[in-house]
RNA sequence: GUGGGCGUAGCUCAGCUGGUAGAGCUCUGGAUUGUGAUUCCAGCGGUCGUGGGUUCAAACCCCAUCGUCCACCCCA
């Protein structure tokens, strides 16, 4: 029997790893860029956490937690996204009254769907959540940050954003109950999805992909004709603040998203390149959250993207780095143990660079074939001629020009070569 | 959870109407006693996903099962 990873868990192999440490490392730069302070919050939470705050009737709370008994029989689940943790470890730790944060976060979520392309039941993603905040312009900070990553991951332009406002929940339930009635009246020319959603989340309804519905939905009464007041104004002020910085965006009414605590704006940033899993970012307004978990009202906004998603976009035009910068061959047992000790020294003595040794058995021919391989631009080859005389022979692998060098002499010259 | 495609060497794949398995890449050795990226030669490597069935005979047909991919659903 063979043992093999479990089921929507997917390995990273060092190039795919690559890349993820790459587009870790610009989002890192860009978030802090604008003064976000890296949180951790725990992988597990208390069941209640999400089903309270993600919402009962969700798809995430209803169908695909990862839920498990600890052993002392609390309920516990593994996160199945990041901004209920990050809420809950502000509150708990008095971070939150009366104050201002903005937090960013990275780390693994767990949604137990059936996976498919840009969709894994193990997924990574990179948040960030703002605090105390109630007036558009943060929603509108948000989204420049992530514009100027896809702008530095040079993917800005296969990825554009979708933007909505869901309005207060009370505006959004007297318009709830407005879809409900009307959609009644046409129960007929409905699908089966959506009858059933008629139960559970009308407001979903809007998203159908089945044309029949989407012909009703037309002359359906829309969200944005029950935005109150002071939703509308909100989202009139983000929507300036956007076109004054020319970030495009593109209206999209049927953008609702599946989680209960949403309020007020409300986007997604998608990709036609990755197939039917398409949102690489999606986040929005969430003012009554803090409340939820027994805090002094406070606003909130965040976003959460996708790594998975990404990286797979940067997958084509993304150049590895070479496994070594110096390769070191070596003929015979006093060479062998030579090697380890002069590469320990190059090390100690090198600003950077990757110095890899060859630690096997081997011919030299087999040895200059892996230095080749690792993409070293230079490789040392020390043998019992070098060795006597006390001398590195120091190869140049693109010109093919090699010289002998005593060994006190090596370093500096490797340091002179690298900098070229 | 529903539907469809695909599982053959480490990787990418070929294998006709059923007759007992092949290529390229990688790796190892040689042509070149201690010199890579080109060339040539040779070698290593397979319970044909797993279990059952049909058949004189199954990688190939049938059933089941697992995995994977794509789509639906939903989202990152």
């Amino acid at each position: 029997m063979k043992i093999q990873a479990v089921r929507g868990m997917q390995d990273l192999l060092p190039r795919q790893k690559e890349i993820y440490r790459y587009i870790e490392d610009v989002v890192r730069v860009v978030l802090e860029s604008y003064g976000y302070t890296e949180i951790g919050v725990p992988v597990l939470e208390s069941t209640q956490l999400f089903s309270r705050l993600v919402g009962e009737a969700t798809d995430i709370v209803e169908k695909e937690m990862y839920t498990f008994e600890d052993r002392n029989g609390d309920s516990l689940t593994m996160r199945p996204e990041g901004t209920a943790g990050v809420v809950r470890m502000g509150q708990e730790n008095g971070l939150l009254f009366n104050q201002i944060q903005r937090f960013w976060y990275a780390g693994p979520m767990f949604r137990h769907e059936r996976p498919q392309k840009g969709r894994y039941r193990q997924f990574e993603q990179v948040g960030a959540e703002c605090f105390g905040m109630a007036g558009p312009d943060i929603d509108a900070e948000l989204l420049f940050m992530c514009q100027r990553i896809w702008e530095t991951l040079g993917i800005s332009d296969e990825i554009h954003l979708e933007l909505n406002s869901m309005g207060t929940t009370e505006s959004r339930a007297a318009y709830r109950s407005e879809l409900v009635n009307y959609l009644e009246e046409h129960r007929d020319g409905l699908d089966k999805d959506s009858m059933r959603r008629l139960e559970t989340n009308p407001l979903r309804i809007l998203d159908s992909k089945v044309p029949k519905t989407q012909e009703l939905l037309a002359s359906a009464p829309t969200l944005t004709d029950f935005l109150d007041a002071e939703s509308k104004m909100h989202f009139d002020q983000l929507r300036r603040l956007l076109d004054q910085n020319q970030l495009f965006y593109h209206i999209n009414p049927s953008i609702v998203r599946g989680l209960d605590y949403y309020n007020k704006t409300v986007f997604e940033w998608v990709t036609d390149s990755l197939g039917a899993q398409g949102t690489v970012c999606g986040g929005g307004r969430y003012d009554g959250l803090v409340e939820q978990v027994g805090g002094k009202s406070m606003p909130g906004v965040g976003f959460a993207m996708g790594l998975d998603r990404l990286a797979m976009m940067l997958d084509d035009k993304f150049e590895s780095t070479a496994d070594a910068d110096i390769y070191i061959a070596s003929l015979g047992e006093p060479a062998r143990a030579y090697a380890l000790l002069l590469a320990e020294d190059i090390r100690g003595n090198l600003a950077h660079g990757k110095v890899v040794v060859h630690c096997a058995e081997g011919k030299l021919k087999s040895q200059m074939k892996k230095a080749d391989a690792s993409g070293a631009n230079i490789a040392l080859i020390i043998g019992e001629e070098e060795i006597s005389k006390r001398e590195v022979t120091v190869k140049d692998l693109q010109t093919g020009e090699q010289q002998s060098l005593n060994a006190e002499a090596v370093i500096d010259h490797l340091s002179k070569m690298l900098e070229e």
